[in-house]
DNA sequence: CTGAAAGCGCTTACAG
DNA sequence: CTGAAAGCGCTTACAG
């Protein structure tokens, strides 16, 4: 509402000087600085954001892709907030806000993105949901606005991201499955083309290959977030004899106890799972389900941080690419053990025989 | 990048011209329109936002307001991603963009908003998180940016809002309940000063008024989101000889069954559970649970149809307030039957006993 | 230390 | 139908 103009007007000042002072630039008497922004405060000034853009080429925000589309993995439960929290934590000291650009259906990903660079609407970008193929990638390098991805791609390597160390968790939980001695070891990959999805299951397929187990593709099951999800898995885990199942959605273990509590049979005992993230949803089964934690807020910042370098670098010649895997630490539980040898397996073959 | 300039020096013709094919304004030559059009195709043209904005006064965006504190009532879950489907439906054909604002804490909404508002970043405001007490109503009336509030407040009536009938949901509750021959009837409402848990608690009192059944303070319960406030719930409804419980949050219904099965009790026949939000989370509960459904995508294309009504309006003169209460349909589950008469209660006096 | 003025990239009366 | 010019509300060299 009250422009500028009107505020140097009130104290009798021009508006260079005004500014000068509010944007506490040198060359200011301090007497004068202090009148204007007393005067600011008490009419309730706030610079005009458009304006501000234009003149200065920079908008002070950033902005957060985000999938809207339930189907997908990228979206779902606390997680995001978490980050945006994070992201926030980063960005507010130095000024810029976080915008939150949801894009309503995966196809239109791409050209929301574009439409969104061309139109200058923040400084940098923060992108999520990255796929094995990401054309959004090469978008972005293209059009030289400063991003971040959460989460890397199979089809670029040159750029910022900031990722989960989901290698990291396939060897470790595999490891420590195959201690118990567990052989029969499956593993869920998401729907869809994500990344991660590919990087996980490498990731199990080079552990199996280190302890040398061989590889059935019978053992790798797709699943969505959803607790439903893992009520289905449990039937297809007994009918393909797997002994133990690492979860890359843990919500899927909630399901997976419900379905063995119904046939009898008990996690960690029948059936060890070990989950992916220590979210809430699943701290409270029992028995208490192996899993892994991570700070979001961390991951948050992480993504906040890098950005923000990348847009304060020489914005002739993008930063350095900051590439950053965020470790997970083992919670035990007592929801994986050593393998039994008949029971899940002489199900398993009436399961198939039924089918 | 490319500016409107460049691109109407490349075609020999003023920006003026320019602007006007692009815009769709009349008085252009087809001919021109079409060769400008195929230009700005070509060249990768698009506006910039900024310069856009200041020109016309308007941002062709409009702000939803979250709060990211995890330990409040309105953030969590998959909740507010289907909100913002459904509002983007309705912005996207009117070309309006939807940002969200996440805030960082619950302290901060207040200055939060009033930088966003008098920044002037957005067209319009979806608010929400509402509380009985609710100084942004009256911070967004009196900055005359058209705002809609998703959640009534206490403290303020004339303004528009889209809100769920908490009061149906209630009523509905207790008279099934009441119905089924329950009298010790509890409820949950959530921690802080949300204007919905006043709504709830109120409606509630009402219901059971009209069964002349008294108002027992001992059977309100605050709790979180979480799975686990209903494990804990679990214990105090059986201290208090609860023999029904109404949820505001679902989720709480996985908890309860947890602590019930292991009390040796069961959902529905030692207590009945009536849930809130027909969730995927509570969906495969057994015995199922007796619930509420809604479509969130729905209650985001109201809150996003009011915000336009309200931005189209005569600036001037704020619109008339539309006020949207979106009912909520039963689903039937097994989570509620009659009440036994001797079991719970003698839990209940042992384990006061215990305590 | 302060002011007058140009400029950021658009849109839109106003002429022609 | 098209162009020249003013204006949106800021910031920032450039004078003084």
């Amino acid at each position: 509402m009250l422009g500028i103009s009107k505020l140097a007007q009130e104290l009798g000042l021009s508006t260079g000087t005004v500014s000068r002072a509010l944007n506490n630039m040198p060359g200011v008497h301090e007497k004068t600085r202090q009148r204007v922004l007393e005067a600011a405060q008490r009419l309730g000034y706030e610079p005009n954001q458009a304006a501000r853009t234009l003149a200065l080429g920079q908008t002070k925000s950033v902005g957060f892709m985000i999938d809207l589309d339930p189907d997908t993995a990228s979206a779902g439960d606390n997680f995001f907030m978490g980050v945006f929290d994070g992201v926030q934590s980063v960005l507010e000291p130095e000024g810029f806000d976080l915008l939150v650009l949801p894009c309503p259906t995966r196809q239109d990903r791409f050209a929301h993105l574009d439409r969104m660079v061309a139109r200058r609407v923040v400084d940098g970008m923060i992108l999520s949901g990255t796929e094995k193929f990401d054309p959004r990638i090469d978008l972005l390098k293209s059009s030289g606005m400063p991003f971040v991805a959460f989460g890397r791609t199979a089809s670029a390597d040159d750029f910022s991201w900031v990722d989960l160390d989901f290698e990291g968790v396939a060897e470790s939980a595999v490891d420590r499955l195959v201690a118990l001695g567990h052989s029969r070891i499956a593993i869920t990959v998401p729907f869809g083309d994500f990344n991660f999805g590919e990087v996980f299951l490498s990731a199990y397929r080079k552990a199996l290959k280190k302890h040398r187990i061989g590889f059935d593709s019978d053992l790798v099951f797709q699943t969505g977030l959803g607790e439903e999800d893992g009520y289905l898995l449990a039937d297809a885990l007994v009918k393909a004899r797997a002994s133990a199942i690492v979860l890359i959605f843990e919500a899927a273990a909630i399901g997976i106890y419900r379905r063995l509590d119904e046939m009898g049979l008990k996690p960690g005992r029948d059936l060890s799972v070990i989950g992916f993230r220590d979210e809430v949803s699943v701290r409270y089964l029992k028995p208490r389900l192996t899993r892994y934690s991570l700070s979001v807020f961390d991951v948050g910042a992480a993504l906040g941080r890098t950005l923000l370098s990348q847009i304060s670098a020489n914005k002739a010649q993008p930063g350095p690419a900051s590439q950053i895997s965020i470790p997970l630490t083992l919670v035990e539980g007592q929801s994986d053990g050593p393998p039994v040898e008949s029971a899940p397996q002489e199900l398993g073959r009436k399961a198939r025989i039924a089918t």
